[in-house]
DNA sequence: CTTTTATAGGACTATTTTAGTCCTCTATTA
DNA sequence: TAATAGAGGACTAAAATAGTCCTATAAAAG
C-alpha cells in the first residue's frame, strides 16, 4: 500500500521545483512535465485540482502557465495529498462513514481514530517550502 | 486512499474477536466469517497469510480452526497489516526502491523518510490485545 | 482580427490493485 | 471410511488509478 499515489508524487515534485524559483514565476505545464517526468496531459489534471484547492493559480494563453497562489511555506503535504488524491483515511470508517456509518460499536472506528489523527498531523507538519529547502541542500 | 484495506480490516476484527476468548480456543473459519462479515472463502486467504506470518496457527479436520500462535499483546497492528496487505510505504520510493532505485537526489525519498518511520511507529504501538481490551469496555 | 500559444474540461481507454469465487487436494477424527 | 475443516492454486469481478484525446476558451503578439 502506498500512501502517496503517482498523481500526488507528480504534484509534490512540481511544487518543489516551483518553490526553487521566485514565487511569482509562471511555469508552463511543459516545463513541469519535463521536470517531474509526468505525461503533460495527466499533469494538467493534477494542476487543475491544485488550482481548485487554491494552492496554485493558472493563466491561459501566451506566457501562461502555473504559479503559486499562496506561500510555499504554508502549503502542507496533507493539503497537497487531499487536493490531488482526496481524503486520507486509515480505513473506510473514516471516509464519509460509508462503511460503519459511525456506529458506536465499530471496532476500527473506536480504536484507530488516534492513529488517523496522528497520521494527518504528520502530513501537516511538512510544507512545500521546507521540502524545497531540504532538497536544495545537495 | 485507505491505509487499511478490507482484508486487513477482516483480519483485525477476527483477531480481536479471538482475543476476547481464552488464547488457546480454536475458532473455525465459519465462526470468524460470521463475526467479521467476510465471505468465508476470502477470509480463509487472509487467515493463511496470518498463519504464514506466525500470527495464528491453523488445524485441519474435525474440531479444527484458527488459534493464536503468539500472545495478542505482542501482535502489533503493523504486523497484521504487513502480513495481510504487504509492506506499508509512504510512496513507491519506499517499496523495494523500484521507482527511485535509491537515487540520492530523489526528492521524496530524502524528505519523506521521517514520515515513513513515524507512520510505522504509530502502527507498531497498537496491539491486538490493547484493541480487544478497549473494544470490550462498552 | 486572426494566428499562435497555453490551459479548461469532459469523455474515453488502459492498467493495476483489490475483492471474491471455485475446484480439487490433504489432514483430522469420530 | 465418512464427515468435517483447512490448503492452495486458478480463475473472475469490480474498483481504483493512470493516462489519452478531443473540442473549447483565454490571452497576447503580430
Amino acid at each position: 500500500m502506498e500512501l502517496i499515489k503517482r498523481n500526488t508524487d507528480y504534484a509534490l515534485r512540481a511544487l518543489v521545483h516551483m518553490a526553487e524559483t521566485a514565487n511569482d514565476t509562471i511555469h508552463p505545464l511543459g516545463e513541469l512535465a519535463a521536470v517531474t517526468g509526468a505525461p503533460e496531459t495527466f499533469l494538467r489534471k493534477v494542476v487543475q485540482k491544485l488550482d481548485a484547492a487554491g494552492v496554485v493559480a493558472t493563466r491561459r494563453g501566451r506566457g501562461g502557465g502555473v504559479c503559486f497562489q499562496k506561500d510555499p511555506d504554508v502549503i502542507t503535504v496533507l493539503e497537497v495529498v487531499e487536493a490531488v488524491q482526496g481524503p486520507v483515511a486509515i480505513n473506510k470508517c473514516f471516509v464519509s462513514n460509508r462503511e460503519c456509518a459511525g456506529r458506536r460499536d465499530c471496532l476500527i472506528r473506536r480504536n484507530l481514530g488516534g492513529i488517523q489523527t496522528d497520521l494527518t498531523d504528520l502530513l501537516r507538519e511538512a510544507t512545500v517550502g521546507t521540502l524545497a529547502r531540504r532538497a536544495s541542500q545537495a
